[in-house]
DNA sequence: CTGAAAGCGCTTACAG
DNA sequence: CTGAAAGCGCTTACAG
């Protein structure tokens, strides 16, 4: 590999004059620009970016930490949608994108820390798929700007998160709006900030209508993938005075849900009205197509790269920005069986 | 940010000494080290990657460049498997993935020369999503090993790919045997190197049975989702003598195959048999669940961070490398009806 | 066991 | 318009 220095000493110039046409730097004449450009063609010259992030102190690489275990990370639509809308993001200002994960399941809590120590990006996003409060400590100290997608924790700059607490809310007064009065809920110890203030927005929406929520209708499973669904599914439909609807706090526990129905032959919507969360692709081409409360998970990671984007200009973006959610109301619900 | 000057004052020995200690090298003698370590306790002192990539010339980060926009390859979930494979290998290196993707469409081929000129990365993976016969050129000068996840062009060291070729083949026998002989084909001009190993594959099977392969039946569409599956299914199942069977040489382009077959009451594989290509999650899934050809992205992935690995530790990996393909049948096909 | 010095390959004031 | 010099924050022989 070629250096400056090379570059400097075909073209019978100083490196500091390679160095100001390599960045386009006013100031230097026609005739050594010319000669500088074609020593860098005839070497084949490209700068070292490991040097230049030494001296100007940006690398143009934009971190982003998912602390989950992969196998987790890639079986999450979700979690894809936001990876995806920080790449767009980083992928518009010239970024690129520094993946980390957690090496294993139990790793997570540690590889947040171990991360976040002297990496080599100018920024960095942390999505919150686990409670980041006891990483406060390790993250508040960190020389880059970084944001969260999630909930805010002390110390965040800016932390980007949808309205679970409404979204929930919604789904659950339309389902006692259709006039259901049992509804299972379906939650998960993952994901726990966002999945508690859905269990919030359900309880709030009975005790808005006046109404009790039946709390041993509310299981909290170990995962959040569809076999826990599934599980879940199993628990609440074969009890003696089953629930007439079941609203899974995300998609992939409805279509675990959805499948123990169909195995069982439960007709759903007949004898089942069953709502999810989170809208994935998926969910709008199950049969039937489900009801879903939509947050969108690439504006959540293109947010969150707009705001350290905004910090690394030195701006100050919103501290706590909630996106909206909406209901999408598909074939999956109707009016319960005793109320037709 | 401390500076190991910093850490090295305070501990009252030298910066050299400080090194060492970081980096556990022996001959630092119980007192000077627990000296130092308090001194890098008390600062909160963290290395900095950059300066010490510059001296080292390792950063513990590989580089994976996926040449295409990114709305395609988060819709693409073969490619996905390949990234999740990818980022395990590397997590269990200690390495970091730095991912980067087109930025726009026809962006793509460029993007692939530009990214590799200079980055900040130990080595690299190039996912062979287009023909990267053109950058042969430019990926052959750089500085660092890198591996393609496809076909070998000129000057890679190693290339892992699924065999595509007997993949097809075999599918292709498969309903052959069943008794189809108007295969219909759906290929694209996406991905060009495995798909049309793939043609070939059909070919072959047709030839080795001494039918003759109607190429009328062969459909190359512009993309490879499931949108142009059902514009493929709708052309070849309208003609007035339409196939008995369709092979689709992507899954996403047979689950548009298949949406097509639905919405016109085309029992599948009642009166139309389908097979994929890939063996995505979702296929298995689908009503009825698809048969289809398994390639393992993750196993591909996995590989090609592997071979990467082993250049980087100076050994030589296969040059050409092929993983093996499985043919899974499921439910979507069957005799054509004129045999039952 | 410890440290002074040089060097990694750039960029940035500063002087001319 | 151009270049000499210092500096970014480390590590690595080398000498002691």
């Amino acid at each position: 590999m070629a250096t400056i220095y090379e570059v400097a000493n075909r073209a019978g110039v100083s490196p500091a004059t390679v160095s100001k046409v390599l960045s386009n730097k006013p100031y230097v004449s026609a005739a050594t620009r010319a000669r500088v450009e074609q020593a860098i063609a005839d070497l084949a010259y490209v700068p070292n970016k490991v040097a230049r992030g030494l001296t100007t102190g940006r690398v143009f690489i934009l971190g982003l930490l998912v602390p989950w275990d992969p196998n987790q990370i890639f079986a999450d639509p979700h979690l894809l949608e936001i990876i995806h809308g920080v790449e767009h993001a980083a992928n518009q200002h010239d970024y690129n994108l520094l993946l980390s994960t957690a090496r294993r399941r139990a790793d997570a809590a540690s590889a947040c820390e171990r991360w976040l120590r002297g990496n080599i990006l100018d920024a960095a996003i942390v999505v919150e798929t686990l409670s980041l409060q006891e990483q406060s400590a390790a993250l508040a100290q960190q020389p880059y700007p970084w944001v969260v997608v999630g909930y805010p924790i002390t110390g965040t700059r800016a932390a980007i998160h949808a309205d679970d607490y409404h979204g929930a809310m919604d789904a659950t007064r339309y389902l006692l709006g259709l006039g259901h009065r049992r509804i299972g809920v379906v939650s998960s110890v993952q994901r726990p900030t966002a999945l508690d203030e859905r269990v919030r927005g359900v309880q709030a929406a009975f005790a808005e209508a006046g109404l009790p929520f039946d709390e041993s209708l509310l299981l909290v499973m170990d995962d959040l993938g569809a076999d826990d669904g599934y599980t879940a599914g199993a628990v609440l439909l074969r009890r003696p005075n089953p629930p007439s609807a079941i609203f899974a706090l995300t998609d992939r526990l409805a279509l675990g849900v959805l499948r123990y129905a169909h195995e069982h032959s439960i007709s759903v919507p007949g004898s089942l009205s069953l709502v999810g969360f989170d809208d994935i692709a998926l969910v709008a081409h199950a049969s039937p197509p489900l009801t879903t409360v939509r947050q969108a998970g690439f504006a959540l990671g293109e947010a969150a790269a707009r705001a350290v984007f905004a910090l690394l200009d030195g701006d100050e973006p919103p501290h706590d920005r909630v996106l909206p959610t909406e209901l999408i109301v598909r074939g999956s619900t109707a009016a319960p069986p005793e109320r037709r």
